[in-house]
DNA sequence: TTAACTTACGCCAGGCGTAATGATG
DNA sequence: CATCATTACGCCTGGCGTAAGTTAA
C-alpha cells in the first residue's frame, strides 16, 4: 500500500472510471489499472465489479474509499505543515526571464509549480538575455532564464531546455517554396529582435558560422517582441528568426513558412549567483526544473 | 513523501541512531540515510542536527515526528480494517511440512508471516514427503512443502528453495580426512531416514546416478528424525546423508565433518492441489513465498 | 583507530507506457 | 465496430546495497 496507489484508488473509484481517472492522474489506462490490481492483490479483495464495460464499487471498495482519503487527508496535512515550517507555504518567487521563455516556455512550469505550492506569488520580470545577466550578476535578479550562453558573467548556468532559431517567412513570400541559399540572405528585408536579446544573438552567431556578416542585413525593423515581429513577418515581405516555441502555433495556422536554414541549436538557460543563497521556493522551483542543487537547508 | 520514507524516518528518530534504525528496518545505513535525506530535500528542512558523530532531532524533527506517526498510524487501521473484511485478520492457516523443512527452513517463513499477519494462527503437520503427497492429493492438506519431486501425482508443484544433500560424518571418520571413492559407499554402515522421506527419497536416486544399488547399502538405523540421525553419526563411525541446512550447524560446531560426494541438487517444493480454492491466508503465504497465483479474490 | 554518518556508483525490482487482447453494447 | 478494461512485454527510473569518504571521540 502506497501513498500514490491510494491517490490513484481514489481517482478511479470516484468516478468510477479507469480512463477518466488516468486523463486526472496524467497516467495511462494501464498504469491506472495495474496500480488498482495491485491494492486489491495485497487485500485479497475486490473493490471495483466489472460490469459490462464499465466498472462500479462494491462494498469494500466503498470502505476502502473513506480509509484510502482518510490517509491521504492526513499525508496532505502533514506535507503543508512541514511547508509552513520551510517558508514554502507563502512569500514570493522572483524570476527575471527573456521574452520567448516568458511567452512560451515558462507558463507551463509556473503553472506545475502554483500546483505543487499554491501559496507561493510569483513574480516574472521580462528583459531580454543580455540584461538579466546584468541582473543576475548585480544580485538584483536572483533566478534568471535566458537563451544561450554568457560567457562573459561568472555565473552558475544550468541548461534546463533546448530550442531552436527558425527562419520565418509569409506563405507568399519566394522562400516559402524555394529553400534561400546562403548568398540570398543579404537581399531580402529582415525584422529582428533588439540587439541583446538572446534570439537576435544566436541568430547572429549562427550567421557568422555560415559566413554571413550580420552587419551586412537590411534590417527594416528592429523590435522587443517576438509577436510584433512574427505579425511584421505575416503581413509582409521581411524575413525573420525566431524561437521554435513562438512559431508553431503560427505555422500551424498556416500564417508563416519555415524556411530550412542550418541554425545552431540553442539551450535555455537558468542563472543563479554562485554565492547567493536560494530561497525555499527558489529552490524548490529549480528543482521542479529538474536541476539537482546542492542542498541548502535552513533550521 | 512516502509511507515507507515516514516509517524510516520514525524508526530513525524513536532512535536518534541511523545505524540501529537500519538495523531494525533490515537495511543497511545507506539506505536509510538516504530516505531521510529525501525527506529533508522535499520539505527544505533538517529534521536532524548532525552533533558530533551523533545525530539529534531538530524542532522541526519533534514536529515531523507527530505528523509522520499520525500519517502511519492512520494508513494501519486502513489496512487492518481491510484485512479484516478480506478474512486475513483471523483464522488459521494449515501448512504440512517435510521433517527437513519443517525444523529448518520454514520457521523463519513463519515468522514472517506472523509479522505479516499477527491474526493468523498456525499449524504445521509434520510427515515425510511422500506421506505429504498423497494428503494433498487426496484434499486432506492444502499446502505441503516436500523436498524435491513427485512426478506420479497431478499437482500444482512451484519451486519455493533450492537445497543440497550433504553426506557427513564424525570428525574421526576415514572420509573427514580423505573423500571416499564410490566403491567404498558399500563398505561403511549408513543410518539413513526412513523410506519415503524426501531425504531418502533424493539420496537413493542420487546413488542410482552414481550406479551404485540402493539397496545394497549397509544400513544400521532408519529413522524419521534428522536430528537422530544426526546424532548417531556424530557419536558413531555411520556416515548419512543429510539436507545442508540440518548439518550446517553442527559442521559449524565441529561436531560433523562434510565429505565430498557428488550428489544432485535438489528444490523445496510446495505442493497444492489444482482444483481446490486458497483460502486468503494461504494465498498470503504463498505469496510471502515469492509465488504468484492466479489471483482468488473472493468479495 | 574505531564508530558513526554521508556520498558514489552499480544493480535490480517495480512502475510506467505501448501495444495486443478481451469483453460488451 | 467502437469503447473501455485487462494483460503482456520492454524500458527506465528510483531505491537498495557495497564500498569509499568524512568527521569526531
Amino acid at each position: 500500500m502506497t501513498l500514490e496507489q491510494l491517490r490513484i484508488f481514489v481517482a478511479v473509484a470516484e468516478r468510477e472510471h479507469v480512463t477518466r481517472a488516468a486523463e486526472f492522474l496524467n497516467l495511462t489506462q494501464s498504469a491506472v489499472s495495474h496500480a488498482v490490481t495491485q491494492l486489491e492483490g495485497e487485500f485479497q479483495l475486490s473493490f471495483f465489479s466489472r460490469v459490462g464495460r464499465r466498472i462500479e464499487l462494491t462494498e469494500a471498495g466503498r470502505r476502502f474509499l473513506d480509509e484510502a482519503r482518510t490517509v491521504l487527508n492526513r499525508a496532505e496535512v502533514a506535507r503543508e505543515r512541514m511547508l509552513d515550517l520551510s517558508g514554502l507555504r507563502d512569500g514570493v518567487l522572483r524570476i527575471h526571464a527573456s521574452h520567448t521563455i516568458a511567452s512560451y516556455w515558462l507558463p507551463a512550469r509556473l503553472n506545475a509549480f502554483r500546483a505543487a505550492h499554491p501559496g507561493i506569488r510569483l513574480h516574472v520580470a521580462i528583459a531580454n538575455t543580455r540584461d538579466i545577466g546584468r541582473l543576475v550578476q548585480s544580485g538584483e535578479a536572483s533566478i534568471g532564464l535566458v537563451e544561450g550562453e554568457l560567457p562573459t558573467l561568472d555565473l552558475c548556468s544550468d541548461i534546463v531546455a533546448h530550442d531552436r532559431l527558425l527562419l520565418v517567412v509569409a506563405p507568399d513570400h519566394p522562400w516559402a517554396t524555394t529553400p534561400p541559399d546562403v548568398g540570398s540572405l543579404l537581399d531580402t528585408p529582415w525584422v529582428l529582435r533588439e540587439a541583446g536579446s538572446g534570439t537576435r544573438m544566436e541568430f547572429e552567431q549562427g550567421l557568422r558560422v555560415l559566413g554571413v556578416d550580420p552587419d551586412k542585413l537590411d534590417i527594416v525593423l528592429e523590435v522587443a517582441s517576438n509577436e510584433a515581429v512574427a505579425g511584421m513577418v505575416e503581413t509582409g515581405d521581411a524575413a525573420a528568426v525566431l524561437s521554435a516555441s513562438v512559431v508553431a502555433g503560427r505555422v500551424e495556422a498556416g500564417l508563416l513558412c519555415v524556411a530550412p536554414l542550418p541554425l545552431p541549436d540553442r539551450q535555455f538557460r537558468v542563472l543563479r549567483h554562485p554565492q547567493q543563497r536560494l530561497s525555499p521556493a527558489e529552490h524548490a522551483f529549480l528543482t521542479l526544473l529538474g536541476l539537482t542543487i546542492t542542498p541548502n537547508k535552513p533550521m
